[in-house]
DNA sequence: TGCAATTAAATCGCGCGCCATATAATTGAG
DNA sequence: CTCAATTATATGGCGCGCGATTTAATTGCA
């Protein structure tokens, strides 16, 4: 089956991105959030990144706090529904951005495919995922995601 | 990036396999080591399993005391050195292979995918796999992985 | 309006993964 | 033969992920 090599290879993804990532002092995860930030025009909701990443408060409320430890995001309340947590970068966390602009083009090269073959990869990989999602998901047909939550281009 | 798409597509097949997994009472990643020992004509120590997962003992040593706990499998010191552990399946252990028999089925049902498809996926994000592997790892060009250690066919 | 449903985050418990380190057994150079 | 290196496993700490539950705010229906 596929499963093994999907989860090895996300294992070892995850191993070349750490000599990368140790020096911005942040994790994989803590990449994902932020690129969600950063392509991000307004401050988000902690359900909007954990829709964009498939995860939810439980994973992103811990992440966030350290984040924001760490200076790079700050969290209030939305004064209009208090319920909602509005998670903006703070000018350190924007600035983070530039210093890890250089990334992917490095992981780009560690995969050893051209662009080509990477993006066909991609779609495939995509789709695979989207189609287990849908397969467990709650029984409610999903009607594919709602249209508000970004793209993940990482 | 296709990083994202891994990861995401990792933990859907992570999902997908929950409900099948949770009736017999074990995770994936315990899935993984008893599928290594399913196939596996004799014991394997804790590296062993570990490089056929491409985990160390830190990861494997704790799964395998809760495989124990659960009289899936035994462990023993090598009485010739006893710095290895050899692992063996207990009788139910090898019972849980018939009951779980099933499960690739109804995962690969859920990909979506015909046989060719999945081949090639498989094939492409292993090979994937393995670039990221060479290229992060230790700075010895690795000659590939030991022969000795068994290929994960789940 | 009143109050039960719903919604958004947060919290708790547990099982990974992995780094760094510790412990114990074996090996091998001198 | 000795003792420092090496090897195999185990342990501790920490950051995910996720199920289950909790807390607090908002909504909507009677």
């Amino acid at each position: 089956m596929i499963c093994f090599a999907l989860y090895s290879a996300t294992h070892a993804m995850q191993q070349a991105y750490r000599p990368l990532l140790d020096p911005l002092g942040i994790t994989y995860p803590q990449y994902l959030v932020l690129s969600v930030l950063w392509a991000a025009e307004a401050p988000l909701t902690v359900s909007g990144i954990g829709g964009a990443l498939y995860l939810d408060s439980s994973t992103i409320t811990p992440l966030l706090k350290r984040l924001e430890t760490a200076g790079l995001v700050v969290r209030n309340r939305n004064p209009h529904d208090e319920r909602m947590v509005h998670v903006s970068l703070t000018d350190t966390g924007r600035e983070l951005k530039v210093r890890a602009a250089h990334i992917s083009v490095c992981i780009f090269e560690k995969t050893g495919l051209d662009v080509d073959a990477l993006e066909r990869l991609h779609t495939e990989v995509s789709e695979l995922g989207e189609r287990l999602r849908t397969a467990s998901k709650p029984e409610l047909q999903t009607a594919s995601r709602d249209a508000s939550i970004q793209k993940v281009t990482t």
